[in-house]
DNA sequence: CGTATTTTGTTCAGGCTCGGCACAAAGCCA
DNA sequence: TGGCTTTGTGCCGAGCCTGAACAAAATACG
């Protein structure tokens, strides 16, 4: 066995995450001595999953021999991530530090049943595979339902129109098999399966707008509903079941309407899309996805009083229950996305005022709401979940078989 | 230096938490081979925290060589716990594995401001050691407000009468200090403050009702309001600025009357003791606590219809407000403290259906509800805070001085 | 312009901890 | 009494890390 490093895990993780650009950062940040961290950066070149320059880089009026900067290697292996959402689908292989390195959209007509569409799209990564002659090292899915552990059935899949309780992560892992998508041991490589505002969060955590949060919340809408996700200490927290931060049936208006939990104005009837579109007293087409009709409704005529009241409505109304989610939760950083980033920009004074007057203390309602940064952060966070072995242990990850236990 | 393990920390805390009586548990649980489990548990005993005993003990109807019993020492050391509540003082030293020692309560005149409260239960404390001679490790005080980090200002010890945003860490360490209680370095033992209803989660996740479960949620009225924690892998969550799991306004009744935080119908006017005894058509008298009167009405005229019919509104809102705390944080288990605990006594059938019809999910909403087991858990809990060094590195704390960086 | 200083990176020796193995101990079972 | 099974201990070697000495590459300064 060639001599593993206990520290290669963090290590790449910090080069993952942009936090390590040079040796000495490295050494800094994990808390080692320069030897243990030149040895763990030149294992972690040789296997192929950074680059460090050959030329020094000296930073802007800095005493000292300058370093040598730290980077994942842009040939490196990637992650088969697949997307399902309202629209279609999407495929793209992701290296390490979150680099979409190929992507291949894809329709789908609607009444689709999961085996087809995932067929479909694994097909199309294995296809970029075949193209671009990458290594894969596993295969991540972000799916527009709520995902029960640990079975991975998607419980809600109602935007796609799947039957509720579809086993997706065994169909996908299925799939993955049967295009042949293998891993270094010659084995199909691992397939993992999550909620796509989950893997949002995840992406945004690493390498977005949540990075070095240590309690973030994240909030989106998708084609309807609110959904939410939770993201401590770098982890995904989803819950002893995957079920948490279904945050749709918080109440945000007493007297609102029934929502089909029985009770009566929930987030997830009161500041969706469809709320949005109804509010500002707009039929919803059948053309397109509500989300994008209701972002360009806001985007072109926020002029129109209408559209104006309905924003600054919803815009209570969410601010109601991110204060409520605040009480319980107490993040150190919000993210919005879908139409809530949209609202946030249309008024971001108003939405923080909501939220700030509405948490119980003033100082965890001054906690700061931003809009997610990354472009398809779902299949960035689909990859995330594939890159996650690799993270914990990259020698047992990329050798296949030989482990060793830390 | 002596020699160090670093399994000596997960070594401890499994023996504090009741999940290593033999070192061949010991050697599972750790991970680690019976060579290097004997050599920890050897240590452990050196360092007079836990005792193996001479005499092996069989197993009933075991083959093989009998287990030599390892249990927490306890003549060891001990932590100054210390609790204020509405209707005094009380303290303790309680030793690991969470045994009580020595108890003193007190009775306070109500207007009493925090500086001579805690001189007198941190002296109550002192003498305590004083009387019994034990080593002591640490100090610990459960207060019932929130607690702000990384401060350690009470935010709202409205039951106790002190003013909101009392600096109540650094008084206690300050308390501490002064009344002369030593580690073993010579130097004032540390001192640390949480919300009561965190370190009774805390105490029963630990040794209590919670033990096992890896998302613990805890919910409890004290004399006014409600309370929540969680513990999470075994740490206590309280977000990132010690403010989460306020879940006193979470809406559980939309008609219900209006709430100081602006909101209506919210769980900490609707589920409370005061809540109840109005519900049941009863005066609170001045005399004794709230939350005395109220568990006392219940358990003693129970046949009372009026009682009987506030009981199952208290139990329909509070069903109402832990379905909401299902949907959001999806815990493994649920514990239940106070007057809430007597709701579930006195129909568990009742409380655990409104839960699980309101959850979003069947298998979310089937999370067990039990009752809180542990007395005094607020007191066990704060000693908890004070025995985290002692497992996070057994030979620093013991030490005092000379450290080692795992 | 040459030397001192600062910061980065590498090589080597030594030490600490743990795993693996052999062996011993202490009870059931036949 | 002689296996069998489980528990506990001693010893050696492997792996990983620290510390120190050395080397390299830039800036600062007289």
């Amino acid at each position: 066995m060639e001599r593993g490093r206990s520290a290669l895990g963090p290590a790449l993780e910090l080069v993952h995450t942009g936090r390590a650009p040079t040796r000495a950062v490295l050494t800094a940040e994990l808390g080692v001595t320069r030897a243990t961290a030149g040895v763990v950066a030149a294992e972690l070149e040789t296997l192929g999953l950074i680059r460090v320059d050959s030329r020094p880089t000296a930073a802007a009026g800095a005493q000292g021999r300058p370093s040598h900067r730290l980077a994942i290697d842009p040939d490196g292996p990637v992650a088969l991530a697949a997307q399902v959402h309202a629209d279609g689908f999407r495929a793209a292989l992701v290296g390490l530090g979150g680099r979409t390195v190929a992507t291949a959209p894809g329709a789908m007509s609607v009444p689709a049943d999961p085996v087809h569409v995932l067929t479909a799209v694994v097909e199309a990564g294995a296809e970029l595979l075949r193209r671009t002659g990458r290594r894969c090292l596993g295969a991540g899915l972000a799916v527009p339902s709520a995902v029960a552990e640990p079975e991975g059935a998607a419980l809600n899949p109602l935007h796609v129109a799947w039957p509720a309780g579809a086993p997706v992560r065994e169909i996908f892992a299925e799939r993955v098999r049967e295009a042949g998508v293998l891993g270094p041991a010659g084995t199909p490589v691992t397939a993992f399966t999550g909620n796509d505002i989950n893997l949002a969060a995840l992406a945004e955590h690493r390498h977005g707008a949540g990075r070095g949060s240590r309690d973030l919340l994240c909030v989106a809408t998708g084609h309807r509903g609110v959904g939410g996700a939770l993201v401590l200490d770098g982890r995904l927290h989803s819950g002893s079941s995957g079920l948490a931060l279904e945050v749709g049936h918080l109440t945000v208006n007493p007297e609102g309407r029934p929502c089909y939990c029985g009770s009566r104005g929930c987030l997830d009837v009161e500041a969706d899309p469809l709320a949005f579109l109804t509010a500002a007293g707009r039929d919803a087409g059948p053309e397109v996805s509500l989300l994008r009709q209701a972002a360009d409704l806001l985007r072109t005529e926020y002029g129109d009083p209408a559209v104006r009241a309905a924003t600054g409505q919803l815009i209570d109304r969410l601010g109601l229950g991110l204060a409520g989610l605040v009480n319980i939760l107490n993040p150190d950083r919000i993210i919005l996305g879908g139409l809530h980033r949209e609202l946030l920009a249309a008024d971001p004074d108003r939405l923080r005022a909501v939220v700030a007057d509405r948490s119980l203390w003033g100082r965890s309602g001054g906690v700061p709401i931003l809009p997610c940064t990354l472009d398809h952060n779902s299949l960035v966070g689909a990859a995330e979940l594939a890159w996650q072995p690799v993270l914990d242990d990259p020698l047992g990850a990329l050798a296949g078989q030989r482990e060793k236990r830390a």
